[in-house]
DNA sequence: TATGAATGAGTCTTCATTCAT
DNA sequence: AATGAATGAAGACTCATTCAT
């Protein structure tokens, strides 16, 4: 290992075949789905061998983890206590709204191959310690229910829990309608009518 | 060929089989899920040979494609208009848990595979003619409205298609976790509190 | 199925392929061992394919169990009740040496490969309802004890497990040695000292 | 090259990496056995680059046979003429006591992989210069005997072939049943009773 | 001396489907 | 109408080994 934070020559070629294969593994998601996304098919469309993708990925479901670990996040820590239910709800939608500008970057048909519930690498239970949006929404909550700046009607876990199901839902309804629906729109009003049932 | 309604012992038996068989597949995805739901494994729990499944269906899909016929709705008719607020939330829960139901005889796995935003059959847009529950509750609250039993501060397609990405986030759920989470209480908990924040 | 004895022409063909895959996986054993023996080499070996493998055989051990079910054995049955310890003695040799004539039968290489402690198929406390040598003479020694022809010094459990390692180790021995010892003088002499060792 | 018997620095450094994969290799097929036992595992374990493994051993066989090298031994020097039947019976029997503790050390799944009839370390006809534990006992034998504390109804040779053979039984049969069996207690009783037939 | 990226053949097994009988 | 033998591609993943740095 070097000192230096540069990257050898090799360090540098390692990092760009893991990034080929990411790439593919994309391309395929978005050409031909989730079914057809096997190791075979992502070596060859990343002109890799099957050997070097177990070198770079533990599993395949590794490697769709990161497609997650690769999305923007807010850091909790950076969003203020809400000082009232409205600033609350304007927070958390926000957080959404950035989570739909990863959505359409990565692409309708991306996100029409990844939302499976076969696809493992989207269960939180499995791997929680990577920062999806809906952790920064669950320290968010926790932070202003301690600071007594919003009440709820449900338990924590509870609002965690439908938020998660409604924003799967809204980007479901996205991608199943290929992109033909004001993704933004559906977010802000769902998430934001949710919270005024839930919060006091 | 026979021109009476009378079918004849051979094809009362072809008849039998055919219904041994789909049984025998509804007992599996049932008992152990759609991963294991082979030919192999049908036409054992049917007592039936492996080439007697190709004599009645052309593949396994065309096997699947008889459970979505199969699907149990409401009628809207049958719904009385709401007296109030509390009905109305009351009888669309139910439609859903109904729903649930639904969902728990075709078993997780089922779902699991059914659920792709490449399933066009889940999208309204595409057949609109299908009692989709979605639909009975979209003609009750019309219904509802027309009368002033309730009040929405949102259009009825916007509620309609918030409610849609609910369940989907619901179903999604379950199957994701493998069937290991409260799927009733969470519809009747996320459906009941999203109306909540919708209807006046 | 038909209620005549014959087989059908199919059925005969089928265990024609069955028997091809059997005589196949002994060559390989034979001539490179155990660890050469792979699905793919049987199949190509037998000039059959893999599906058919799987169709004749549940996995890779349950073929090699066959190995053992082959095997010629002396029902216990046909075995008399011995009238004293001489003739026990004799009797449980005999049942061995009935083994030794069938290991030459497969010859050195195909027990060279086939005694490895990883070959399941030889664990007697997995497949237990197999007629193995062994539980002739355990069966032998109940009714010799019975019938108070005989008396041991340990329980008949005990004695069957110190023979049934005598008789591998002579296999074993034969096998490592590349065949130039005396197999049915070793499996003789030890057995019969380690039962002098034992009987009363 | 230097001449002294002092290593460099590097030479030490050298030795003590091929000591680290040499005890990781050990440690893994005591826990997890043989069949976890792969180069990526045991780099891994011994904090070792891949490719530093093939610095300093040709395969993985060949780091294999470092074991054998290992093996204690009872130097037959220091066993004390016998001076009764018991006496002898006890000392043999504590030799492989010995030997099981050994087996046990390098863990079960070890020696499964390594009694083999293939594995010719096991063939003393072959490399009679190691200090096999059958060494130690026919050195014994041969001065019991001529010591006259002992008699045999067999020659030295025959007894030591059924001792080895009864040795290797016992070990398959531990690995062979993944060590749920009292090894101990089959070694003791098998080899104490086959010498009660055996010495006079 | 040591690193770790890359290789690609190899593992067992499951699968939907075809077809001669 | 029904049987079950046969196919072979596909699945995820492991492995020992090589080689440029």
């Amino acid at each position: 290992m070097k000192a230096t934070a540069e990257l050898s020559k090799q360090q540098l070629k390692s990092k760009e075949t893991k990034e080929k294969i990411f790439q593919a593994a994309k391309r395929i998601l978005q050409k031909s789905g989730y079914e057809n996304l096997s190791i075979k098919n992502i070596c060859e469309e990343a002109g890799v061998s099957n050997g070097s993708f177990y070198h770079h990925f533990k599993t395949k479901d590794d490697l769709l983890s990161y497609y997650i670990e690769d999305q923007p996040t807010i850091d909790p820590e950076l969003l203020d206590v809400p000082k009232d239910k409205q600033t609350a709800k304007e927070a958390i939608v926000g957080v959404y709204l950035n989570y739909v500008a990863y959505c359409k970057e990565l692409g309708v048909d991306f996100v029409a191959g990844y939302y499976t519930p076969r696809n493992q690498a989207l269960n939180p239970s499995i791997r929680t310690e990577r920062p999806y949006p809906i952790v920064t929404v669950q320290r968010y909550l926790e932070k202003a229910v301690a600071a007594k700046a919003i009440e709820l009607n449900l338990s924590i876990e509870e609002v965690v829990t439908d938020i998660r199901m409604l924003v799967i839902g809204n980007a479901f309804e996205w991608a199943l309608r290929n992109g033909e629906v004001n993704f933004e729109e559906n977010m802000r009003r769902s998430i934001s009518h949710y919270l005024d049932g839930v919060l006091l």
